[in-house]
DNA sequence: ATGGCTTCATAGTGAAGA
């Protein structure tokens, strides 16, 4: 079972990519982020033409997710139960036995912005949420852009972005909380290149010159964890025409 | 080594992203 995750930065911009993607990588799950679409306005017809369902919870401009498969996702709940959120960053599923949860954690935009706030309240309420869905759910994954980059090999200048929101030390004790929920970090179960990162920014030929982050996680439970056999970052999809500045993740599961 | 892209909503600029 592939498993894939992708901030495209706009759906409508990055529609022939993803159909791209689906056909080269037949995932069986795709979680986007910032779709920046209505529901009215999501490319349904596109999709199911390429063989994928899709569910969605989208909004004008900004924020929007979505989970694809080419089977019916079961068990569909939008947002983080028990938190009212105008924001559309959560949507989750029940796939082929596997609980998905497809996130985009909020940026925070600077450690001195409310935006930081609003952030680590959200990543609390989201910890508490996951708290209750692993009980319910023993194969869980989540997915999706955390706006974190874990640890200092995830930078690709540590001394640059200590403190700096993305990577300062409130934001990783966050992820860290939700980690030890028992949810293991897919990438690092397995050997991996050196400076792997995930995004890079457009500005300053960010990609060219590898200035990234790793911020983009597929976060296994226990009994999913067992099973992943590898864990990819597609930066491939980075060096595009009109990219995204996030690069897909992926991982495989064999049961 | 972050003002220096890209997208969206709009009709010339501003907000937001990371």
């Amino acid at each position: 079972m592939k498993l894939a995750t992708w901030n495209v930065n706009s759906l409508k911009v990055r529609l022939p990519q993803v159909l791209e993607f689906l056909g080269a990588h037949r995932p069986d799950v795709l979680c986007l982020q910032e779709t920046k679409s209505e529901d009215a306005k999501f490319p349904i017809g596109e999709i199911n033409a390429a063989g994928y369902q899709a569910v969605y919870s989208g909004q004008k401009t900004y924020n929007g997710v979505a989970i694809l498969s080419p089977q019916m996702p079961q068990e569909v709940t939008m947002g983080i139960a028990e938190f009212e959120d105008p924001q559309k960053r959560v949507i989750s599923a029940l796939i082929n036995g596997v609980r998905i949860i497809c996130v985009y954690i909020p940026n925070g935009e600077s450690v001195d912005s409310v935006k930081y706030g609003y952030k680590l309240d959200w990543l609390r309420r989201l910890n508490a949420c996951l708290k209750d869905e692993l009980t319910r759910y023993p194969k869980l994954a989540i997915l999706g852009d955390y706006n974190i980059a874990p640890e200092d090999r995830d930078v690709h200048d540590p001394n640059f972005w200590t403190g700096k929101v993305l990577f300062s030390e409130p934001e990783k004790a966050a992820l860290q909380d939700i980690m030890a929920l028992g949810l293991q970090d897919s990438f690092r179960l397995f050997e991996q290149p050196e400076k792997s990162y995930s995004w890079w920014d457009y500005r300053l030929n960010g990609f060219k010159r590898n200035l990234g982050l790793r911020i983009d996680h597929i976060l296994l439970s226990a009994e999913l964890a067992k099973v992943c056999r590898s864990c990819t970052i597609l930066r491939e999809m980075r060096a595009k025409e009109r990219p995204s500045d996030h690069a897909p993740v992926i991982a495989e599961l064999v049961f």
